[in-house]
DNA sequence: GTGGTCTAGACCACC
DNA sequence: GTGGTCTAGACCACA
């Protein structure tokens, strides 16, 4: 997955999400040690600091745990994570539908639409 | 529905997705007459040439057409509003599902929440 | 009421508590506006960015509430703020306690000691 | 107890009180042999003149005697300890009361949150 | 080597 | 003018 940061929103914030997403989907899987502040930082071309504190945002979300002299690790709380992929999937659902009804879709044309769409998608 | 603007991409493609939108939606009804130039320029806090290129790329598309002396008015061909609705929908449902399968659900999984989801914001 | 930071604990925390006070004992008056970030951190001699970074936590706490172009301002919550006044004035309890029974005092000695010095200091 | 001594006042001043503490307690009993220099250096993590110096000053305040070849002993000069541990004490009620006082509180409320917080610490 | 903190100086959006 | 963000570069404690 790549470092996509947009100038249009704070780096830190989209780089909170980018990781969030890396958490949930498993590239950085449960307990496991997050490569350093300044290695990421170097991976998405931003300023350490920034990569900081997108970090210290993480932890203090509880996703991640510091280990001082260690490094950084994924947190083992399944729960958490759960909860975390909930809130991201249902931001997407949220504005997906609020887009397919500003179109004029109700319900069950996206249904079908989803249903048609996943079937190609998956082939 | 609001003229929110980005300055990250090119202000008159976003003008286009804006009013396109507004076509497919019905809030410019087919064959209706739009607001002039200025108008809507004013209305968008645009200047008038940038909208003035966004209507002219809705043209060429055929969404809209000009009557030199009378102003634009929706094109009443329903087949060419459908394809582009549908061009649409097309976008942002390939864009939900790569967010959701990179969040690691399966098509069950999004069609379940999804179904969740729209009762309770329809009621 | 000085800006006294030691060097030996991160400035912004000690700067976080100073804020704190000054809120709680009234200094900075619920709902008043505070000085901006350039002059506070002018009148602490510390950098703006450390400043920001305090009062960043301030109102994550929920005990400022800025309005992006006119500035920081307190509170109007009450309890919020009886809340916190409450957590540094059990903190100071706590501690006192602690170094009071170090040092071999029981509960009575503790209140006797107290009541002489409390005339005493308000005399 | 702990030797815990901070990088932001002179060592051997942080050693003084630590050791009034002990004898005040009752750690350090009256007349009782104190361990050697350099086992208390090593014992604090502390170069051994730095000790040296703290016991001096201790000795200069009549808490210590030394005796030339036997080692230093805590003085059995009871109303001596009596007075040291005052002060100690005077010193943190002062403190508490100047805090507590800056918060806002009155005396009664002091005396209110003091019992309360004594029954549960001592519960 | 790790994370944590601080400073200096810059740019932006908003009004 | 306000707050917010970012970068560059430095220093510290810890192990």
């Amino acid at each position: 997955m790549a470092w996509e940061v947009k100038p249009d929103r704070p780096i830190y914030s989209q780089l909170i999400e980018l990781i969030k997403l890396r958490i949930c989907s498993g590239e950085y899987p449960l307990g496991s040690k997050l490569p350093s502040v300044r290695d990421l930082a170097k991976e998405a071309s931003v300023n350490p600091n920034t990569m900081q504190r997108a970090l210290a945002g993480l932890e203090e979300e509880g996703l991640l745990i510091t280990q001082r002299t260690a490094g950084r690790f994924v947190t083992e709380d399944v729960s958490m994570i759960k909860k975390v992929k909930n809130e991201l999937a249902v931001d997407h659902v949220k504005n997906f539908l609020e887009k397919m009804i500003d179109l004029g879709f109700n319900y069950e044309e996206i249904k079908t639409l989803l249903a048609d769409m996943t079937k190609e998608m998956i082939k």
